[in-house]
DNA sequence: CCGCGAATATCCCATTATGGGATATCCCGT
DNA sequence: ACGGGATATCCCATAATGGGATATTCGCGG
């Protein structure tokens, strides 16, 4: 199920994460600092670098104050 | 931050993976049939064996009729 | 246009995770 | 204790990851 890292869903996936950020107005920095992690990080599970799992998401949508729902691209 | 996988978190967010599986009445191996996979698969999810990726979690989620919510483990 | 500093993306590659068919175990009703 | 369904483990070639360092892009003031 791997491969699905680079599937439309994903991309839509990773278009929100991002989206999430800028609108809490924050950059990738302050959200690695936040989370105490690289800021390479934060750009890779932006740009589809990397696997983004569910506890990370849910401190992602925590930070950025969403729902987890709200990430997922509904059908397919 | 791939080493949280063995954290208290984890273990408790398998935990109701299992849980909301056994509460929908399905075994793994129809899981694993209904989304297109190896059995080995949904019980490596379980067990934490592999990680379980956000939309992966959707997937399971919309089988269990759970929110996605329902699976994480709030605080720490 | 140019220059800067901030913000984001890429490199690199040793280390670690993953896939999944096959096989072993576990679990439980009878 | 047996039968068989359900779940866990094996194995290991292949693919993903981490993260500091570095490159690149983006804005914007002058």
């Amino acid at each position: 199920m791997s491969g699905t890292l680079h599937s439309e869903a994903y991309a839509e996936f990773q278009r929100r994460l991002r989206e999430a950020r800028e609108a809490a107005g924050l950059t990738q920095t302050e959200v690695a600092e936040a989370l105490g992690l690289p800021q390479s990080f934060v750009s890779k599970s932006e740009t589809g670098e990397r696997r983004v799992d569910a506890l990370e998401l849910a401190r992602f949508a925590g930070l950025y104050e969403r729902r987890l729902d709200w990430f997922i691209p509904k059908l397919d």
